[in-house]
DNA sequence: ATCGCCTCCTGCGCGC
DNA sequence: TGCGCGCAGGAGGCGA
């Protein structure tokens, strides 16, 4: 569910609730995310303190003194800091009790969520070293993207959610990015010019800045480290307006599938 | 290498 | 009210 507007957001909201804290005694409730939680997670983590909170594609990366926590939201993954006394919720599987008596929680009911620990660099790791790049630095440009895509057959909308190309641009985002920058998503990609790229990149960064200020989208339950929505959803142009109007000509939205997923288009403003 | 399909899991909204 | 179905913000892994 979260895709990186919404990972970001809950960097944010977490960070200064965890900076500078130490664990003082973990719980796993359920180990079997994606991958199995750590079963050493409880000594390795014990009287440690958390440095920081950073974030690479959706990963979220808790840095400690020793190491990172690496954490996946999955679909449905989400972080929240209790206080002491506050009562455990449904797919709570993973608590780390800070010593002033604050919780962090690791809610995640499909369990598609991940969280992994290493001692290296976490950047290293194997599930972060053939990232591609981030969309909102310089690395992600024009001429990458017309690059990379020459001689793929793939559509352009699953293209651009490959983490391989660019990370961090999930199903909604890749829908809202495409309307902006007027490109149909089934488009092959390597049939797309330099130019629509140019749109496409600008788009990209248009949309997720943007919803990361409106601190991400909520569309069934993202909630914030405070339990608050995300107000994209009411920036939304395509996504979830199947039948509605298009905000630019007046067409009716389309709704299709693409590479598994739904995807929303305007069939006139883009080609 | 690339592509498209399947899968993991739970919950919810819909139509009947 | 209940049931079955399809769908959901991710992404690894598979066979072709």
């Amino acid at each position: 569910m979260p895709e990186l507007p919404e990972v970001e957001t809950t960097r944010r909201g977490i960070e200064p609730l965890v900076r500078n804290k130490y664990v003082e005694r973990v719980l796993v409730h359920n180990a079997s995310l994606r991958w199995p939680v750590p079963s050493d997670l409880k000594t390795t983590l014990l009287s440690q303190k958390v440095c920081s909170v950073e974030r690479r594609s959706k990963y979220l990366l808790m840095n400690f003194e020793q190491g990172t926590l690496i954490i996946h939201l999955g679909m449905t993954g989400h972080l929240r800091v209790c206080r002491s006394g506050e009562e455990r919720r449904k797919h709570d599987h993973v608590e780390l009790f800070f010593t002033d008596r604050s919780i962090l929680r690791f809610n995640d009911s499909r369990r598609f969520g991940a969280i992994f620990w290493t001692n290296a660099d976490p950047l290293q790791h194997e599930r972060l070293i053939s990232l591609g790049p981030e969309p909102l630095n310089g690395l992600f440009n024009t001429d990458y993207l017309f690059r990379v895509s020459r001689g793929r057959k793939i559509a352009v909308k699953p293209f651009i959610m490959d983490a391989h190309v660019v990370v961090g641009v999930g199903n909604i985002y890749a829908s809202e990015a495409l309307f902006r920058a007027r490109i149909a998503p089934g488009r092959q990609a390597g049939q797309v010019s330099r130019k629509a790229f140019a749109l496409l990149v600008q788009s990209v960064q248009e949309v997720l800045t943007e919803a990361i200020a409106a601190g991400g989208t909520t569309i069934r339950d993202f909630m914030d480290t405070e339990g608050r929505p995300g107000y994209f959803k009411q920036e939304l142009r395509v996504y979830g307006r199947a039948g509605e109007p298009c905000t630019a000509c007046g067409s009716t939205i389309t709704q299709t599938r693409l590479g598994q997923r739904s995807t929303y288009y305007c069939p006139k403003c883009q080609r």
